[in-house]
DNA sequence: CGCTGTTTTGACTTCCCTCAAGCATGGTGG
DNA sequence: CCACCATGCTTGAGGGAAGTCAAAACAGCG
């Protein structure tokens, strides 16, 4: 049941029941179930599969030396953790789960035949790495450009459109279960000012954030606080 | 005479003398030239076109509104602009020349074409895509972690180390068209601090850098001031 | 109930930004 | 051939945003 990738690929195109049948079958071969905080891939391991995040969250990131540690991105369900990265020796990043998590594995060699099988699957796989990288360029200008406020506006919004498309807010709520220090790591901050920075956005009333629940009473305000542009999640159905 | 592209992609996987003719073919098509300072693609275009940088230097960048800019990455003759993007309606960010360049402007429906007929080809661009990834992911690291000398440091390897793989580099030295106020908005940071931690560089005998020429004394230096990890270069052959 | 992990708070420091002016270049045209 | 301007580099003084270190308060959870 890979219903959040297929809900997920569906923001780009619509599926075939064929199609559907073949996201099925490879999603549904090889399942396994992560503990939080456990590693999913490690830097410099040889990649031999191709992972979906079924459920839970998980993240990429990179330890610099000394200690330092940077998140890349924030993976959701749906989301494909190592598109075609098969094809390099080694990895040159991590992936950890943030909450219990469940993955699909699938042999590389599978996953390439089905999407030879259907071009228009390839397609929007295809898609699904683009919109991956377009989320990395985003991530560089948050991290080098804005302000602390509105580097974490940023991530909220970006965390709760991509919850939203696929099916996972209700109302102007969303899970979310990164912690303050994680925050930090995934803006290039400390956990101190983070979490001086959310009072302030607290204060403002432009976030609720307890119990791994944020609420957004004001999507608008909270994005123009965020100088968000949504362009690069290429939403476009 | 795509001399760049085929070094790089042959720094991954040898060419057969089939799969060079149809690189040559390809890139020899429709050949641009663009003055220094101009843009080839913008945020919001529609693609419909792959890039290939045949020489000089570009970048990708992003400006955000009130007239911050982010540059994402530095193009280095060889680089593919727009791998695959055309698949999206709209790009999500734009390409700027900083130095009078070459681009060859391949339809995207030929170079598809192309990759179908050679498996290997399609191998080896699909290797580029992933560094270029890799890659946005270090930036993300560099703008993220790093202190303002380990900033610069970490591009100055990076660049050098991208020209070396590409026969672009005599002895220890290379060109280096990037203003101060370019490197700013790769960094992250302001043009004055930048101007402030080069001459700290340039105390500590770890670069020249001068008439638009980069020298590096001591590249391992360089590299552990840097804090440099090769690994997301993916070099390996 | 006492652990461990997370959030909050305080006092102090520092790195980097802002604003501003002063220099070099090098190219252009009178 | 020199005056001029544009662009890029350098330097100074002062302010502010974010970091550091440390401890207290507050969860959850076994």
């Amino acid at each position: 049941m890979p219903i959040y990738l297929l809900r997920k690929l569906e923001n780009f195109v619509e599926l075939s029941l064929p199609d559907r049948e073949r996201v099925w079958r490879l999603t549904d071969m090889d399942v396994r179930q992560l503990k939080s905080h456990q590693d999913l891939v490690r830097t410099g391991e040889c990649p031999r599969f191709v992972h979906v995040l079924l459920d839970g969250w998980a993240f990429r990131y990179v330890d610099i030396e000394d200690g330092r540690r940077q998140i890349l991105g924030i993976l959701l369900p749906g989301d494909v953790c190592d598109l075609s990265s098969f094809i390099l020796k080694r990895l040159d990043h991590s992936i950890a789960t943030c909450t219990a998590a469940r993955f699909s594995r699938i042999p590389a060699d599978l996953f390439m035949q089905s999407l030879a099988e259907s071009p228009n699957l390839d397609r929007a796989f295809r898609w699904a790495g683009l919109v991956e990288q377009a989320m990395a360029r985003a991530w560089i200008s948050n991290v080098g450009q804005r302000s602390a406020i509105e580097r974490l506006a940023h991530l909220f919004v970006e965390l709760f459109l991509r919850l939203d498309s696929i099916g996972l807010v209700s109302g102007n709520s969303c899970e979310f279960p990164l912690t303050q220090e994680q925050l930090a790591e995934a803006v290039g901050m400390t956990n101190v000012h983070v979490n001086r920075s959310l009072m302030e956005l607290r204060a403002a009333g432009l976030i609720v954030l307890n119990n791994r629940t944020l609420t957004i009473p004001d999507l608008a305000a909270l994005r123009s606080a965020a100088l968000f542009d949504d362009i690069y999640l290429h939403l476009e159905r």
